[in-house]
DNA sequence: CATCTGACGACCG
DNA sequence: GCGGTCGCCAGAT
């Protein structure tokens, strides 16, 4: 898991979508870095153009602080993406990585979590 | 190698 | 729906 793997998925992220830390880290194989995926954007090299805007934690709450808490949200709304009060519409710009498997019947589901419990 | 930290995620109250 | 708490991974000291 290179923090390099993450910027290539983001730069896939179309417009008026949004990717979740974790469904990011999921999409690379690692169900349980969601926070390595977040690191990942503490250090968002600028010069890569970077979407880091498009990404959000779960739920599409708006993790990231000020300055640049206000950043995000006014590059979202430039985009054209719903923003609510403290968080974005996931359901509405949650974004699917096209690296997911192909959705079989008989797949049984991985019980993967990561919480307490 | 051991310890602390962080733009996280999920469960429980 | 929010906060407290534990658990995960990777970097920095």
């Amino acid at each position: 898991m290179s923090w390099d793997a993450v910027y290539r998925v983001w730069q896939r992220i179309p417009r008026e979508k949004v990717l979740t830390y974790g469904g990011l880290a999921r999409a690379l194989g690692l169900p349980g870095g969601a926070r390595t995926a977040g690191r990942a954007m503490a250090a968002t090299p600028s010069g890569k153009g970077i979407p880091w805007h498009r990404v959000v934690g779960a739920r599409g709450k708006l993790l990231i602080r000020e300055p640049y808490a206000s950043l995000q949200r006014k590059l979202l709304e430039s985009e054209g993406v719903k923003l609510l009060e403290s968080r974005v519409d996931l359901k509405l710009h949650v974004w699917k990585s096209p690296n997911k498997r192909k959705p079989s019947r008989s797949q049984k589901p991985k019980k993967k979590r990561t919480g307490r419990g």
